[in-house]
DNA sequence: ATGAAAGCGCTAACAT
DNA sequence: ATGTTAGCGCTTTCAT
């Protein structure tokens, strides 16, 4: 392509003046006459002159970008985190570039690479499932990007983090299953390595062991990568038919397994909540419009978005190093609809 | 951040060379003997040097980065378009900057310019609902920036495009409600000046023609905003239902147009599709666990954004300026499902 | 085969 | 108040 934008030379030789000068006229400074100011101001303004802001991040060694890893976007509840990253990231002047990872570790490294690399001023965060080794994060946080985790945070990160009551959220969950009737209940969940994972098994655990109810860990399934291979979902929900005690109930603890899991059991026409009922994890609009209708743990994923890029725009403003960083948790929302009730 | 990278200087200030014998080192030039080759290459492998994109960018007036504007990617539909475009810019060495309109034609123009200006080699495009004015797309093209459309293609600007066979997909959907025993089909669509919307309409109009069921404008309702707002959707489906002549059934023409009308219905215990047939162009994953599970017409997503991304590199790589252009056509499927079926 | 120097667009010390 | 210059990291003439 042979773009050819306007530069600030042009303008300064359209009006015989230094490139400096007009680069102060352009933003303001007091030490230019209003008359030159007005001049470059105007001009500028005709020929419709854009800074380049390759230019600038070069050289100011910021790119007011900032970046983002999610494991995928086609996930009702990450769109919408990015939703509430662009509102207020658009407002602060920042643009957002989004990248995925997949689920995949490898994916998730070179992608952090790629954003550092391009020079983002800082980094909104949720791990992969496959996520063990942290290194890549601590290496550019130790070399002073900011960084922020939401949804599946790092624990030996001390910066910024935020996350829903996971625990609470599941806890509720089960409570309501149990209420509702249900005795056995099993779990499909994550890899057991992320954070949500195990603060989703404490609650429900938390929950069984208030009613009294044994912990049996043969009905709990992990999928190694959360569900982005149908196949483990499938092969999860397989072994909790197929268990001897005869589970009524499953919580499932995220998009993906939820609605996947729902997929098979109606596939396989497996009445759902008369054969086994289904509590998930959702923030797919589309709950409500299922067969039946989908009893979900909903999280305020715009929210987590807005909070999240507030607080890491605190740390990349912040003119000496902050030392004191907070977890912000978010409430989540249980919605009952059919698939938990009891005909 | 005070994020320091290892620049050329330092290798070559640590190797006692000058930076373009390093530079030309790095990048394997002929005229640089093989040892001194080697000894840049294994020391900037050993202290990880990466060359800085953002400093390329300037001097190359290139970024190896391509853009991507669509409406949102909370929409099954795109987010599989950018799965396609993500795997194949992957493999061609570019990376993927995507925004979002959210259906408003000045978020697309700012989209538009801020990715034009990060001096993206070229633009994956699909129009927001609102535009009606292509200027911003003209003046870049004009200026010889790479454009590639795809699914809501603008007309006017002489490039690749790839769509799929919306006329066919609406025609096929249409017949099928009519074999079906459907003799009054309504139609929602977006709004009225896109490129799917006309086609959509055209072949839902020659399904009525060749079945000799009058067009009726009446139950024709366009979308301004294409079904962003929910309210929009609603107030469609509420003039269908109270047309006099009692529309049997409604042909809705996108992913959110489709899901939206859904949710209202059943919202409104509205039963599907003994009151009233439903039809949706959606690649919703879920499409067959609503209840009704809902017939759809299926566009090919992924493999669109592969083969608009595959254009786009073409014109992007191309030695001397393409005179050709083409329009791939791809084909849409129509799974019925029970949305359109009568008991 | 290698080095020196200019330049991509911009800003910021440092003149004047 | 404005101009001159250097420099961000890199490539690329143009020397040598």
């Amino acid at each position: 392509m042979k773009y050819e934008a306007i530069t600030i030379k042009d303008i300064a030789k359209a009006l015989g003046l230094a490139t400096s000068t007009v680069s102060r006229a352009l933003k303001g400074s007091h030490e230019i006459s209003a008359e030159t100011r007005k001049l470059v101001m105007d001009y500028a303004g005709k020929i419709n002159y854009k800074p380049n802001p390759i230019a600038l991040s070069l050289k100011e060694k910021r790119s007011r970008a900032i970046g983002v890893v999610v494991c995928e976007f086609a996930n009702t509840f990450f769109s919408q985190v990015i939703n509430g990253i662009e509102s207020i990231a658009y407002d602060r002047g920042y643009h957002v570039i989004i990248s995925q990872s997949h689920e995949s570790y490898e994916r998730e490294v070179l992608n952090t690479q790629q954003l550092a690399s391009r020079q983002v001023d800082g980094l909104l965060v949720s791990l992969s499932t496959e996520t063990t080794d942290m290194s890549h994060f601590h290496f550019l946080h130790d070399k002073g990007l900011p960084i922020v985790f939401f949804d599946r945070v790092c624990e030996t990160i001390e910066t910024h983090k935020v996350i829903v009551d996971n625990f609470k959220g599941a806890y509720d969950a089960t409570c309501h299953l149990i209420n509702s009737g249900f005795k056995k209940i099993a779990h499909i969940t994550s890899s057991p390595n992320i954070s949500i994972t195990i603060e989703r098994l404490a609650g429900y655990r938390k929950a069984l062991e208030e009613n009294k109810i044994l912990y049996d860990e043969g009905i709990v399934m992990f999928c190694a990568h959360g569900g982005m291979e149908q196949a483990e979902i499938e092969s999860a929900v397989m072994k909790i038919l197929d268990h001897p005690s005869a589970p009524d109930s499953i919580l499932a603890a995220s998009d993906r397994i939820s609605l996947g899991a729902m997929s098979f059991l109606k596939e396989k026409n497996i009445s759902i909540p008369a054969k086994i009922a289904l509590v998930g994890f959702t923030n797919s609009q589309q709950a409500g419009i299922f067969s039946p209708s989908l009893t979900s743990v909903s999280q305020p994923a715009f929210e987590m978005g807005q909070v999240a890029t507030e607080k890491l725009i605190e740390i990349i403003e912040s003119k000496t190093p902050l030392s004191k960083f907070d977890t912000s948790v978010l409430k989540t929302k249980l919605v009952v609809r059919e698939s938990s009730v009891m005909a």
